[in-house]
DNA sequence: TTCAAACCCTTGGATGTCCTAGTATATTGC
DNA sequence: GCAATATACTAGGACATCCAAGGGTTTGAA
């Protein structure tokens, strides 16, 4: 995975499928190989900015989750549907962060069946170094144009819509 | 994560992250999640095409690549380049299609490091028939617009190049 | 009021990805 | 020709994701 390739593989795919007679769906399968692709690359660069302090990206979301949450807690269960993750995710994120003494689990004070995720000092304080990090390693360098990113959260915005991530 | 909520996530994360100053790189956070997000969609639906032949998207791939090679057989240092995984994620993946009977490994005839993944008829079917179900299942109906399809692939495939994913 | 249905979290299992060795085979350079 | 370096694959481990199931808590309908 070092040396680039001297063709795309993802075109050589692309007319592979024209050839093979499926031309009218070799644009969306290659948009959406590219996507995965795409983010394969994002996630290796976010990854290596949060190694340092110790985190993923799906411990990094929690964190940062909570640290906008303005009491610095949330039940599980919300958690798990704002970051889009199935509940087994979370209860494997907590246990680490936990682990870590970066949040702490408490019970919810009228829903017995609800526990709830608080950020500790540490661990709002880890979550606005990595942030910066974040920040300034990774999302200001993406690589896309400001005209590019416009069309990027327009267009898998509408996707998310009719996905059914949001009504809104 | 079953029912949409009734606002974007991450539309309010780009707002939380201009809210606490980091207004300049809130939209490429926010594009970026998006492609998290919208990989993780896609990759749901991929898998469960698949599934009917006991094949995950990662299976498939190296099945495809395979059903490509005119001989049928690809060294497997050339199916981790091509796929851009990890040469470990071949290993793991030709594991379980060879014990599938999908594909057997062979010796590379002049080179003795190095092992060859080839197609077996059957493989070759399932190959064909899975290929068949994703165009028609989740390819022709991805939700992208034709000119969204155009756009990604030409945002995504700059990025791809600038991260050195291939030189062409 | 009571009890079944719904909801919340966790455990255990299957997969995939990567990284770090470790073994075997090729290539290179002296 | 032989030793040092480079390549190819695999074994083992850390993490993440999902699904299926289980046990506790609430809700709501009879």
């Amino acid at each position: 995975m070092g040396t680039p390739l001297p063709r795309d593989p993802i075109g050589d795919a692309q007319r592979n499928w024209e050839r093979h007679g499926w031309g009218d769906v070799a644009a969306p399968m290659a948009a959406i190989t590219a996507i995965m692709r795409t983010q394969q690359i994002l996630l290796a660069r976010i990854e290596g900015a949060l190694k340092p302090f110790g985190l993923t990206f799906a411990r990094y979301e929690l964190l940062a989750l909570l640290s906008f949450a303005r009491s610095g807690a949330l039940p599980m269960n919300k958690a798990s549907a704002l970051l889009q993750v199935h509940p087994t995710s979370v209860t494997n994120a907590v246990d680490r962060l936990e682990k870590a003494g970066l949040v702490v689990r408490s019970p919810h004070p009228t829903d017995g069946r609800t526990t709830l995720i608080e950020l500790t000092t540490e661990g709002r304080t880890i979550a606005k170094r990595a942030t910066a990090v974040l920040n300034t390693e990774v999302f200001s360098r993406s690589g896309f144009a400001d005209s590019e990113v416009d069309q990027l959260i327009r267009i898998l915005g509408n996707f998310r819509r009719q996905a059914g991530d949001f009504s809104g």
